[in-house]
DNA sequence: TTGCTTTACGAAAACGTGGTAGTGTTGAAA
DNA sequence: TTTCAACACTACCACGTTTTCGTAAAGCAA
């Protein structure tokens, strides 16, 4: 059990000042070659490596990234994820991640926790809770103190900073385009409660491929979920109607849940409903029939956001204070992939 | 853009020292009240809050835990992750995740980046090329530098340290017994390769099933797959020879493939065929049919992984220096959940 | 000897905190 | 008047690093 060795240590043993040491290992001329090399040579031995919390200190950089969103047991934000991890490992930087569970106060906890010197930067996406009340408090503050911020999928338009998202209207457009192609008639929408920003986006994308095609827009084939249990029900009972030929799901949850209650009701998918799930996840993958989605790349949006943050944090070293702030918000492309589920 | 504030900065505005600063906001009685509550009046009006990085250099401890995974984009690895987040955040602390990627020097190099003073200790799971190399010094390093490491799932023996896993074998006797228990006789297994710690263990436990059950240990009906690609062709010409009458799987991507596999040759799961899979993701759940599985729940070997890191760290906080290292093992309960691929 | 430049190193400050030990002033007891 | 305690606060150190500045010794020219 022996302890980090640090520079202090090695120069008591080598009777030589702390300058003296930190200098040799950084090859500094200053330091005649005989004492460089036996200070490398005796800090090699010992493994030496300098105490990043020290540096962290000394240097007012983490070198850290702290990402905060609602759900890690999540397909699309495991991808990103793994999109940010990604490029913060290329570029030295470790990743703390912090799980909202869709809660505004965890959020706004977890940030403070981070905020007071742990990290160098923020990418998020907004909980739901957060989206509901609009209460953005906790990330303007953030943001104030010259912490960079970069937002993804779930974002606001009350927050100035840089984005990434998916043009979420354009894609759901595309997608309900596709089935009116495909000569369905009667669409619905299966979606969520309309606070969560991309929710509302997908649904004005459905609205406008239904008029731009003269199909009338019907409320009543608007279904809006907020917890997945009474989905089945809701979406029987307009099954049993045959009130639609078609879905369009915001995510691939409810996607599948209406194959699987088609299914028992003996209607065949894609004959009798044709379904389009939005996010091309796992179950969409594997699930019988596969489901054709609309594909939002979580890694590139992942890498998209973690490229911008760092290179805000890295342009601040140089001409730190105020440069004008001109944020970004970049969009990734969206495309349709065509599985069983649609003809 | 107001930079967050110190104590420095709140000594010099209100002209005083900056321990009558620190001791104030600690309400130390040694200060006059008067000046106790200016100085607390004004550290809140500023949102003072003590700077992690110095707090961690003084106090030697980071609060946060280092989780080091072969992917994140995988159900089970969230779920522990989720697990592990959970009762690090009830404790005050903040995980830093890396993922190796399966590679063995990605997983040396971020144990390295994270052992600099970045965390108190560490949770992980082996990368496939680690445990194929048998190569742990990166490992034994920190912990010999009194660094505690906790590992769960893809464990070795080699190492000395807390671990969490699940009795792989003796789960995967029970969901070869109950195949067996069907009636079923001739049991494929369709595992990963050897070095995979669990996947050797869950083979053993397929194998004493069939052998205390006087079946015949058939080599030929074990399917090595190394990659899911091949695992199609593989199955499908042994489905072609009616080899087998129930499949026993390692993952449920091997399991929804067998079965996806099987409906194409127009073979019915589980009338022709029964199927179990282990680990109990999403996949299952919403495969058509619904997978029969082994559920090993990454919730809890997460919950019980942070427990006992925690545990250790703040152990060593007193009687710092070579407590008897009495490492545990603990073993998180399994459970059969009986769906469609099974009768 | 004096003055100047190199060479080779050390001292100290800084990053932000918290604890221990000290210091100066006041008022009261001896 | 002296002594001592209480009060209210400040000085200083440590955590581990980097970096700026300083300086002693040595070498060399005048």
């Amino acid at each position: 059990m022996k302890r980090k060795i640090t520079l202090k240590q090695i120069a008591k043993e080598l009777d030589v000042s702390i300058s003296t040491v930190s200098k040799s290992l950084r090859n500094s001329l200053e330091i005649g070659e005989e004492t460089r090399l036996k200070v490398q040579a005796f800090a090699k031995f010992y493994n030496y490596k300098p105490n990043n919390i020290a540096l962290s200190l000394k240097n007012r950089k983490t070198k850290s990234i702290g990402i905060i969103i609602p759900e890690i047991v999540h397909y699309f934000f495991s991808t990103v994820i793994n999109g940010i991890e990604q490029v913060a490992n290329e570029y030295g930087y470790s990743v703390v991640i912090c799980v909202s569970d869709d809660s505004f106060d965890k959020e706004v906890l977890n940030m403070e926790m981070l905020a007071n010197g742990s990290i160098d930067g923020f990418i998020m996406s907004l909980s739901k809770e957060t989206q509901f009340k609009g209460d953005f408090h906790h990330i303007t503050e953030v943001i104030n103190q010259g912490m960079p911020v970069v937002m993804f999928d779930r974002v606001t338009n009350d927050i100035l900073c840089d984005k990434v998202i998916i043009d979420d209207k354009a894609a759901a457009y595309e997608a309900v385009q596709s089935l009116i192609d495909n000569g369905r008639k009667k669409i619905a929408l299966v979606t969520t409660v309309d606070y969560v920003s991309v929710g509302k986006l997908r649904t004005d994308g459905y609205e406008k491929a239904l008029l731009d095609n003269g199909i009338p827009f019907n409320e009543d084939l608007i279904i809006k979920i907020e917890d997945v249990e009474t989905c089945e029900i809701t979406i029987s009972q307009l099954l049993h109607e045959r009130a639609f030929d078609a879905v369009f799901a915001v995510n691939e949850l409810f996607a599948v849940t209406i194959i699987k209650t088609a299914n028992k009701m003996g209607l065949k998918v894609p004959d009798d409903i044709a379904v389009i799930a939005f996010t091309d996840g796992i179950i969409s993958k594997y699930s019988t029939p596969t489901i054709t989605t609309v594909s939002q790349s979580g890694e590139k949006m992942g890498n998209k956001a973690a490229k911008m943050l760092i290179e805000r944090i890295e342009a601040e070293e140089d001409d730190d204070e105020e440069h004008t702030e001109n944020y970004i918000t970049e969009v990734i492309e969206t495309h349709l992939i065509k599985r069983e589920s649609t003809d």
